[in-house]
DNA sequence: CATTTTATGATTGACTTCAATCATATAGTG
DNA sequence: CACTATATGATTGAAGTCAATCATAAAATG
């Protein structure tokens, strides 16, 4: 029989607000916990999904389908197997009872990724990086701290001044860092505002080790972000012998051509 | 046929990257992305499912079912109705254009919940919140910020000495918060690093407003958090006349018993 | 190279979910 | 109060999903 209007707005409230802690409910969840029938449940999720606040799975509904770090995703699927290659090699690197500082970039995504499924003992581990961040936390061993300022959410990035100044606070051992280019001049970025935050990162960090994809060889982006000099591990999965570091004297560092 | 050991680790392990970030993947998608059969794409899903990589649902499977903020979950279960009805009141002295103040807790996210529907232009929402970040961000009109720290992820919060210090970058004109037990004297909670990380966030906002259940009337908790006196608007389910504000002659706010 | 192991796809039948249709009881409406 | 609108549950057939079984081809092993 029909009901309410106020009713039926109210339970669809509900059943939007158990998704938004619950990601996810099977349909039948819905039909218990609401003593509605399945037609009825289904109907309300049709409607819901309508309003965009949910999306209908076969057996239920989720939200944030694809809708979580939307951009971020995209990027993420380019050059897959030479990011999982750099990420291995640079976990190598990684120290028990260390502070690490995680770029929000694909490529050290990656290399949480790694990490996750190989724990390092007694890390603590500073992002400003929320995928990183949410994959990182809760892993045996490993303390994750996130960094102050705006939330970005296409980019799933925590940024602005107070970013940079809240990065004070902390000490780093190692920064692993990514850029969108690099040449023998050095390191390049498009943001200026990224490239101000990278720098005090680079002041602050004992050893600085890049993530350089062979897709940004030879590129340069509008802002440049460092010399090879203040390079400590170059981690790429280019030729060797490609790599324009070669020429360049300043460079002290180790390289890993993977 | 058999398939080299590497080549299946390497799928499942391809498959247990996808769901971390789009959370939910039906089956069939895994079938096509790796041109495998439905037997198999199963035999994968069983497996992580095994190794607690994913949840298995009816069609796919899906990272974090019940997993995220599990203990805030809990907690937001009880009292549903009154939250809602303090939230709505709450709502109401959101002003545009204003920086507000959101506590970590179960109460104002319920205020969240209520500001995702009926979104204020121009705001600012300081929280260490991960739940009423995430819940937020992507609003029209609405830029959140995080504080720097420790992610705690059964809370959901960001959490330690950090945070406090990073509170000191921002100007906050109304702070939403809640406590765990009022009585006549004041405000109390129990972990003592809470309460100092409260009480500078009431030195640092123009308004103080509280969202305090009936169900926390006259208890109180290890730590005392503040007096009346500070306090600027009071929200409470709880019928008016037995609130224990009213016997406080220091008490000069206002009162939303609703 | 011979043997064993096993990852795979196909098939089957049971079970679940889904969309469409329909009768009905109750909320809105005038 | 009479009339309309509609939210609901039941039913039905189609489509999707699942677990179990089996033959097979290729990897692993010695």
């Amino acid at each position: 029989m029909k009901v309410a209007y106020e009713l039926v707005n109210a339970r669809r409230d509900k059943i939007a607000q158990m998704l938004q802690g619950h990601s996810y409910v099977p349909i039948q969840k819905v039909c218990s916990q609401f003593n509605i029938s399945e037609a009825t449940a289904r109907r309300d999720l049709v409607y819901l999904e309508s309003n965009q606040r949910l999306v209908r799975t076969y057996g239920g509904a989720l939200v944030e389908y694809n809708q979580k770090f939307p951009s971020f995703l995209e990027r993420q699927q380019v050059c897959l197997q030479g990011k999982k290659r750099m990420a291995k090699a640079a976990l190598e690197l990684i120290q028990p009872k260390s502070t690490c500082f995680f770029d929000a970039g694909t490529t050290v995504y990656a290399l949480a990724v790694e990490l996750k499924q190989k724990p390092v003992n007694h890390l603590k581990i500073i992002t400003n990086s929320l995928p990183i961040a949410e994959l990182l936390t809760n892993t045996q061993g490993i303390e994750v701290h996130l960094l102050a300022g705006q939330y970005l959410h296409r980019q799933g990035v925590i940024f602005g001044e107070t970013t940079i100044k809240t990065l004070r606070f902390y000490t780093i051992n190692d920064a692993f860092m990514s850029a969108e280019g690099f040449d023998s001049k050095g390191l390049w970025n498009s943001d200026a505002t990224v490239v101000e935050f990278q720098k005090q990162v680079i002041r602050q960090s004992e050893r600085k080790i890049f993530l350089l994809g062979a897709e940004k060889m030879e590129k340069r982006a509008p802002v440049f972000l460092s010399d090879w000099g203040k390079v400590n591990v170059l981690i790429s999965d280019a030729i060797s012998s490609d790599l324009p570091v070669y020429s360049q004297s300043q460079f002290k560092g180790k390289i890993f051509s993977i």
